[in-house]
DNA sequence: GTGAAAGCGCTAACAG
DNA sequence: CTGTTAGCGCTTTCAC
């Protein structure tokens, strides 16, 4: 493949020069210019981003660590980071740990190693996973997940928020008892919600119950399993179910269903973050809306300015703000009826 | 950030012996292999992939190029690809066209630029989008879409097959007045689906008719539309609609309940693909399973093998079987009443 | 077994 | 304005 020093060869000017048009990095008369457009041209020349890394010391690649693409909370947010990465010249490299975390340190390696200019990473909730990080001397910022007392760059969803909204629907529709159904405790996301249920719970004067809490992970079999093991441990059931995710929303729908519980005319389910395919649920979900696609340009935004500023940057957090979307889970004219098995 | 040579100061050896230690290319007595090890420790030193990538011309990074991580067809795809290339000590950088071809060429540029060893490609539909592929020197697989008569590296699922199984389906649960709603007529996958609707309708000695024959594109808006214009042309409605993907499918169903058409009593869907909420949707949708997973790890794995073969590699076409998903949205025992406006 | 040295393709002083 | 040159950090002969 032509280097420059064949353009330079056949253009009959000095490899400088050529370095000069390609890059549009000095002035370089109109006839050199062509000389060498006409060199590039004909020798198809394309420059080698590889050596040009090396020697400038940046390679205009970002990698993007999350747990679980599978998740439909993330291509959302994916999108979002490789549209406004495209926009500014850098490039993705994405990694995907299936939240393994020996796969996890191994991205980290190879990140290092492949000197990405920086790094965004979706799964990081623990202080040890973020001292793992803060090992390697790599540019990076939190989203969606931050470890407890992070207060650099991140941007994420106020979740806390978002259930408190959950609980504020289910009040203003005359729900009293109602259960929460939630991910992996571990996860800060997770905490967060709860952190909200409680708070929201408070505010409307509603009653706490801790055989109506449950925790689990963010997928719709968790979900399921622990309408199960409510269906079996508790002896009044809820009136209503407030889900930390939608996934785990759909779980609860599921099961509830499959044991004869009608949603929303037995009890009401309210999902979290407004899955694509929430609409179109079983029975469509009432949910709160998270902006995911917001998320991931924001993250990314946020890197590449880190990344240009160097040590010049002022780190900061962003918080978006979810909202309610009303569909029918949840919908139904409240009855003082009380379900008991 | 420690290089070679400060190990190689450090150590009180060569550089060339800190090489060998690290990557464990020739033997170094056990003495030296200490101390170099030591240093490397205490120095926190990281290899620059960059500088070996310039050396050996070999950047252990492929591309992965597709048109919308935002159809639910694709995480899985990815996953696969990344799993496979992560064992391989491969990193993906990943681009998301957005169907986008402007987009696309300019991720074609960075990845030529970039020297990956290897790209994965699965938007290529067309000849004039192979051609600019292969006006690039790269080692390339094609996935899920292939331009006609293309015939090497590429995996994808058998999508005539897929169609045929749908028809072969409704055809021995008793319906003959079929309609097919596919996807973008340009795109290879639609195509093929249709001619696997062609081809199971002549199988199963049905009449094809045209004006139930439509075509848009891959989105649930899409299938809604499609239904839409139907309900308005038609004279005698079909007794069973073979969508070209679940999410087609899903604009479907939504358009024909809105009208007041019950699925499946009224009108039996057949979806394709098997999204992961199909079977979850508001009526569970028969539908035919691709291996995607499988289909990016295959395809991967591919790539790999031709990028390690280098020209001894022998190219070849794997193409998966996908198969039949009954759930509910075509089993109702079918009647012989006819539906018109 | 170990070290010296050339060179991968490019950028950026620095001279002229 | 244009050319010369010294590296960027690593791999890999080739001597010793």
């Amino acid at each position: 493949m032509a280097t420059m020093k064949d353009i330079s060869k056949k253009a009959n000017v000095s490899i400088a020069t050529v370095s000069a048009v390609v890059n549009q990095s000095a002035f370089v008369s109109p006839e050199l210019t062509d000389r060498v457009n006409k060199a590039i041209e004909e020798l198809n020349y394309r420059p080698n981003a590889i050596a040009r890394s090396l020697k400038k010391k940046s390679t205009n690649t970002v990698g993007v660590i999350l747990s679980d693409i599978l998740n439909p909370y993330y291509p959302a947010i994916v999108k979002g980071m490789d549209d406004v990465a495209i926009n500014n010249n850098f490039s993705v490299i994405l990694c995907n740990t299936s939240n393994d975390k020996s796969r996890f340190l191994s991205y980290l390696d190879v990140m290092e190693e492949k000197r990405v200019d920086g790094l965004i990473l979706a799964n990081i909730s623990t202080q040890e996973d973020l001292l793992e990080l803060e090992k390697r001397r790599l540019n990076f910022v939190l989203v969606n997940r931050r470890p407890p007392g992070y207060n650099t760059s991140y941007v994420g969803v106020n979740n806390e928020l978002a259930i408190e909204i959950a609980v504020d629907h289910f009040s203003s529709l005359g729900y009293k008892r109602i259960a929460f159904i939630g991910g992996n405790s571990e996860i800060s996301t997770s905490k967060e919600r709860l952190n909200g249920f409680v708070k929201g719970m408070k505010k409307n004067g509603l009653q706490i119950s801790n055989s109506l809490i449950f925790q689990g992970e963010y997928t719709q079999d968790s979900g399921y399993a622990s309408v199960i093991k409510m269906l079996k441990e508790v002896q009044v059931l809820p009136e209503a179910i407030c889900a930390s995710s939608d996934l785990i929303a759909f779980g609860v729908i599921k099961a509830l269903r499959e044991q004869g519980i009608q949603v929303p005319e037995d009890i009401a389910v309210m999902g979290n973050d407004n899955n694509h395919f929430s609409g179109e649920f079983l029975v469509p979900l009432s949910t709160i809306n998270h902006p995911t696609y917001e998320m991931g340009k924001l993250g990314m935004e946020m890197l590449l300015q880190g990344i240009s500023e160097g040590a010049n940057h002022y780190p900061k957090q962003i918080i978006l703000t979810p909202s309610l979307v009303v569909r029918e889970s949840c919908n139904f004219a409240h009855r003082e009826k009380v379900i008991t098995k």
